[in-house]
DNA sequence: ACCTGAACACCGTTCAAGT
DNA sequence: ACCTGAACACCGTTCAAGT
């Protein structure tokens, strides 16, 4: 037989890491961070318990991977959302509001992309992780306001934490429902809202 | 035998929830939101795994009292915090500064009071849940420096929200570890620039 | 190399029973 | 009233075995 001839017994030759892994994001995603169990992951990437072991070494290795994942899509998200505006405040202001949009549309998701610890391993060895890179992304974003002149010019990695700070601690609250129920247009209105206080302050000028 | 003694083996005679709820704080903070299970928190607290059924009615319920205890520590800590200052400015710093070191002190505790989502039941009926009674101080401590003219005259809650928004954001990072091993001074640090960027915006002015 | 199936020590929850 | 002990259906992980 050929050289890659797969039977439906042997289907996922190379990809059943990959499947794992969306396997792992679609039950965070519909039974919430709890209802994560290595069994069903395997059974919705159609393999049985065992199989995984060979791709991961654990459990937590999946949710790992999963993690990644879902950095690396709110990444995607930022970048897509800031290309909407031109002008450097605005393209904060959008890159923002879809931070929040991202966090209330996966709640479950992101609940578990901060709820595990940053892994210490450091993967592959020089390839950034796909936390690091969203981080770059809203320093860049930060970077590119400053040289236009919207924002002061101090340390970019300290003002990209600030705002970071705000917009996460935000839809932390709201993911945990203790600011209520929330529609689209309210959390988009209570983000620019603090996202104002934040460009021009809160203290009497 | 008299009214209320008490032999070894009825020993808890109302105490049992209460000794549970501590018990399983103890737990959280050893081992981490993922380390608490029913059957350890009934043997920290003496009991077989079926007792606690008498006071809870399952493992949620037991955490949600967990969760309760800790808003309820995180406001007496806020609280005192504040008390150390009079300046308006400073004590909204300093209440800051606690909420921040409540989080690092207590990284397990910390997670799971925001992982859970709010509980819908409206517990005894008015009583406000320790959740509730944290805002309102954090609010208290906004209007204060609104009336003496330090923050600007608008809605309280809004401002006490971009507050607390960025300074739960900071903590959660923190504590997932992703912005590095922090020592005491390093976040108190940040916490105060971050607040600083808060007080005065981020903006050119 | 990749996957299976039995086995082990756990887990939350129920239910009948003890005092 | 309050707690126990057996039982059930789960869970993560291991290990020998199959192809």
């Amino acid at each position: 037989m050929g050289n890659k001839s797969l039977t439906k017994a042997n289907y996922h030759h190379g990809d059943l890491r990959r499947a794992l892994v969306l396997a792992a994001v679609k039950l965070i995603e519909e039974k919430g961070p709890n209802g994560i169990t290595l069994r069903a992951v395997a059974a919705k990437a159609g393999v049985t318990k065992t199989a995984p072991y060979r791709h991961f070494s654990n459990k937590q290795a999946i949710i790992n991977a999963a993690v990644e994942e879902g950095f690396s899509e709110l990444k995607a998200q930022l970048t897509a959302a800031a290309d909407q505006a031109v002008e450097p405040l605005a393209r904060i202001k959008q890159q923002v509001i879809a931070y929040a949009k991202f966090a209330v549309q996966h709640p479950g998701h992101y609940q578990v992309m901060f709820l595990s610890e940053h892994p210490a391993e450091t993967l592959a060895g020089n390839t950034p992780s796909a936390f690091q890179t969203l981080v770059d992304t809203m320093v860049d974003t930060i970077e590119e306001a400053q040289r236009a002149g919207f924002i002061r010019s101090e340390p970019p990695l300290e003002i990209a934490l600030t705002v970071w700070s705000s917009v996460h601690g935000l839809s932390t609250l709201v993911v945990s429902k203790r600011l209520g129920q929330l529609d689209d247009s309210a959390l988009a209105a209570m983000v620019t809202k603090v996202i104002d206080n934040l460009l021009y302050g809160i203290s009497c000028s």
